[in-house]
RNA sequence: GGUCCGGUAGCUCAAUUGGAUAGAGCAUCAGAUUUCUAAUCUGACGGUUCGGGGUUCGAUUCCCUGCCGGAUCACCA
């Protein structure tokens, strides 16, 4: 049953009745802890078709509603405020649709197909704290949207060829003798990285060399050797030659390895992935094409643009005078192939850093020129940079928060306090080292989606491994302790059928705050997919775990004499616990059964 | 300089898209464990919502203006 939806129709019912008009456009809102009440009907905007005072308004409406909805309890008028108390009887039969309900949070699938976009890292460089942000957020965008009734498809295109691969092969001719990811014990895109940090430092002493000989800085930046080495890799791959080709693949396929390592402790999986060595030539014939149907145009060199200035914005280049691609043709290229591939989505999600905003705007222009109708779909998932207290991240110089490491620290970390706490004593090995895994990550991808994503975030280490408060494991434990419950009451063999629900009458405000709380789930969910936000879903998780705790505080279950009354808590601890679970999910976060 | 974000408690973040006396967590202080897991709960302290105007029953939210921080405006990706 939808309790929102029954409640706004006899809002509409008690309108026409009272002031014979209809009502169509109101706010029904959370009552403030203030006040008693659950439900509060804003009353100002009424007084237009009731003529009466907001006070007035609202107090016709009460009592109309507590003879004649069959819902209302009680009610109370604050200013133009109607709050509502709801019968027992309809929370009660709120909370048997709930547990009767195996896929609560989970709306039926619509037949709609949707492409997310996330990751999508180059390949010179292990990933580090932004990437871990855009894969959480992506997955979690992902999981939101399967859980509103989408079929997703997962994506992500992979930087794999360009100048910036290229200065890790140069630096790795030079330097590295031969070394391996074997030979070195060494996570491959760790190794490539580290000779990525190895072409700056070499680079940035030649020139400096060349400008000390009395070089202008600009020249020096092009003569210095490493940097004509890697440019005349970028030429030597783009003639396919062999061995440059060669190489660029193995050193590829080193970070390949090491990527999917840390994919695999973060928990997150693609569908497909895209190559750009396979898409960047992509994009030519549409650009081409557009010239002809008149939204491109050609300069007198030759390089063809697009004029956005109608549009506010300015004019861009799309393809060189040259005849070479630009990254927004390979962008234009790319979204077509995969409406292409997948003709059944409705669009396309990118999830990207907000600092190529300005990017997605003109690419979607440019296909809406092109007269794509999915072009009005494609969404740019836009999130802030993370930063540290000690200021940016600048990955050539190798000052970055390695995502590898920081997951690491977060595991240890949840060891070291689960182990201070003292409760998995006598558990064996392979008991304990998935909990710390599940807390660790846990914390941390809690950390990172908490906050609204097209929000900068301040990641500081010593807070981020806090495991109290709002966190995820605060909720974990949530879930652990009723998990506890639900043991012990399957060990005293009590279980919940819906017959046992029928002859509960009253609630505790405690049950009703908590119940109340678990009852906006769904329409938490659909709010998420709407905003393109987990952090909907993280609050959500964490006012449920609250409430519930504070029911767990005051509310006996197993002393209870009244069997009704216990067998409703157990049910719906289970009813909690089993939101919770999905609640997190949805953050690509694991729950434990005991912590 | 143009454009786009952001500025809320000491710190990190919310605020149902214009609603009530702006809420949480952390930190600080004071309490609760013979009881289903204290990674918990209860309470206290903490605010000129960056400043100034405007719109209205009502503004953190919308408009104007100024200040601060960031991003972006490449024939880079």
């Amino acid at each position: 049953m939808n309790l929102d939806q029954i409640l706004r129709t006899e809002i509409q019912r008690a309108v026409s009745t009272l002031f014979s008009q209809s009502l169509q456009d109101f706010q029904v809102q959370p009552t403030n802890q203030e006040f008693d009440g659950t439900h509060t009907l804003v009353c100002f905007p009424l007084t237009k078709i009731s003529r009466k005072s907001p006070e007035e308004t609202a107090k016709l409406l009460g009592e109309y509603l507590v003879q004649h909805s069959g819902i209302t309890e009680r009610f109370n008028v604050v200013k133009g405020f109607l709050n509502l108390e709801l019968k027992d009887s309809v929370w009660i039969e709120v909370f048997q649709s709930i547990h009767a309900n195996a896929n609560f949070g989970q709306l039926p699938f619509h037949g709609r197909e949707i492409m997310i976009e996330y990751s999508s890292p180059n390949t010179n460089k292990p990933l580090h704290l932004g990437h871990l942000r855009n894969n959480f957020l992506g997955f979690s965008v992902a999981e939101i949207f399967k859980a509103n009734g989408y079929k997703v498809h997962r994506v992500q295109i992979i930087n794999d060829r360009g100048i910036h691969i290229c200065k890790s092969m140069a630096a790795w001719r030079l330097f590295a003798n031969g070394e391996t990811p074997e030979s070195s014990n060494m996570k491959g895109d760790h190794l490539v990285g580290k000779y990525y940090v190895v072409f700056d430092k070499t680079y940035k002493s030649q020139v400096n060399d060349l400008v000390g000989k009395g070089m202008a800085e600009q020249e020096a930046e092009k003569e210095a050797p490493i940097m004509k080495l890697a440019v005349d890799m970028l030429r030597k791959w783009e003639q396919k030659d062999s061995d440059i080709v060669a190489l660029w693949r193995t050193m590829n396929s080193w970070v390949y390895d090491g990527f999917n390592a840390t994919y695999a402790r973060m928990g997150v999986e693609f569908d497909k992935l895209y190559y750009e060595s396979e898409t960047y030539l992509l994009g030519k014939e549409e650009v081409l094409k557009g010239v002809e149907k008149g939204v491109f145009f050609r300069k007198p060199d030759g390089s063809i643009w697009v004029d956005l200035t109608p549009d506010g914005l300015d004019q861009k280049v799309l393809m060189r005078s040259d005849g070479t691609s630009v990254y927004m043709t390979q962008d234009i290229g790319t979204a077509i192939l995969r409406f292409t591939d997948f003709p059944n989505i409705v669009g396309q999600v990118y999830t990207v850093g907000n600092e190529q905003e300005y990017h997605f705007k003109v690419l979607f222009l440019i296909l809406n020129k092109l007269g794509f109708e999915w072009a009005k779909s494609c969404f740019h998932l836009s999130y802030g940079m993370v930063d540290l207290p000690t200021g940016k991240m600048k990955s050539r110089e190798g000052t970055v928060v390695d995502a590898d490491e920081l997951m690491q620290e977060m595991v240890n970390e949840a060891e070291r306090q689960t182990r201070e706490l003292g409760k998995i004593e006598g558990w064996s090995e392979d008991e304990t080292r998935p909990l710390f895994e599940m807390i660790g990550l846990g914390a941390l991808k809690f950390f990172l989606l908490k906050v609204d994503p097209k929000k900068r975030m301040l990641f500081d280490p010593n807070e981020s491994i806090q495991l109290q408060g709002f966190t995820g494991p605060f909720i974990q434990y949530t879930h652990a302790r009723i998990r506890a419950i639900l043991r012990k009451a399957a060990q005293m063999k009590i279980s919940v059928a819906a017959k046992d629900l029928k002859n509960l009458t009253t609630l505790e405000p405690a049950e009703r705050d908590a119940l109340n709380v678990l009852s906006l789930f769904e329409s938490k969910v659909q709010e998420a997919a709407r905003e393109y936000s987990p952090a909907i879903i993280a609050n959500f998780a964490f006012e449920l775990a609250k409430e519930y705790n504070k029911f767990y505080q005051n509310i006996p279950i197993f002393s209870e004499d009244d069997q009704v009354k216990l067998r409703f808590r157990v049910a719906f601890s289970e009813s909690v616990a089993d939101a919770i679970k999905k609640a997190m999910s949805l953050l690509g976060i694991a729950v434990p059964d005991r912590m």
